[in-house]
DNA sequence: TATTAATTAATAAATATTATCAATTAGAAA
DNA sequence: TTTCTAATTGATAATATTTATTAATTAATA
């Protein structure tokens, strides 16, 4: 998809969801929309500055958050807020609520089988894998 | 395993490790090693605080990450440090160096085909899984 | 073009994490 | 058991990250 296709199927949701279209928003997407890197809201927001000096980086973090509500980015820290941790150290998996964060182990032997691609031991040291089932729990699914 | 195995494997990993074995350690241990709740440093420190009242929140912080450090617990949270964001929607997969937090995509439709298990789907309202490949990237180890 | 609700910029406040350092203590050695 | 030393702790300051507040501005609709 081209760069303008991109834009257009952003401002294209963004009306969909009721967003205005701002010089903001748009520069914030167009910083993001090619990056592979997983950027955090500074590193986004030290790009664009000097494009767009006078920026307020809440600016940058409440778009984001927006963009992300609505389905047009995807968050890979789901799990950001603070440091967790886990006593078990045999492999499992996660059940993750998006909603109250509540994580629940998994062990299933037939998920620990998955064939690691070799693009991964090839080009990495190879460490552990884990699946993370992101849903709604039950009791949130209840309090909606 | 009983409480007192798992206490005993610690206080053996600490010394293996050449980690002295304080009571506060033993105590943050204790408190993680039976909660499967994948609590955070703040939710340790308040139920062990009535046990150990003069327990600094720093020393729940510093030991939590050196038993992390040495193979004791897990981090649950390894990209917990800032939000990060994507722009793929379409699903993939995350290989994420341990030291650097360099996130990679993957997409590898054969990944996707994992059988859900049905313990996910009865008791949750099921969105999506992905897969985080932990890795030490080439730069990383070349770096060691 | 005028109106209005949404958005922005600036900044303060709140929350989470890390660093510093003097005092204390666990574990090794005598 | 006592002494010694390096590791650890507690207290707190510093930093980093995120969220809230609010007046001014602006996008989108009529």
């Amino acid at each position: 998809m081209s760069d303008q296709e991109k834009i257009n199927q952003f401002m294209q949701k963004c009306r969909d969801k009721g967003l205005s279209v701002t010089p903001q928003r748009l520069s914030i997407f167009k910083a993001l929309m090619n990056d592979s890197s997983h950027p955090n809201p500074e590193t986004i927001y030290k790009g664009i500055k000097e494009e767009n000096p006078t920026i307020s980086f809440a600016t940058v973090y409440k778009a984001l958050e927006t963009f992300e509500k609505h389905g047009i980015i995807k968050m890979v820290t789901s799990l950001h807020n603070t440091v967790r941790y886990d006593p078990m150290l045999q492999q499992h998996h996660h059940i993750v609520c998006a909603k109250c964060k509540k994580v629940i182990d998994l062990v299933d032997e037939d998920l620990n089988q998955i064939k690691i691609p070799e693009s991964i031991t090839k080009e990495n040291q190879f460490l552990d894998f884990s699946i993370q089932f992101n849903v709604i729990c039950s009791e949130c699914r209840a309090r909606q």
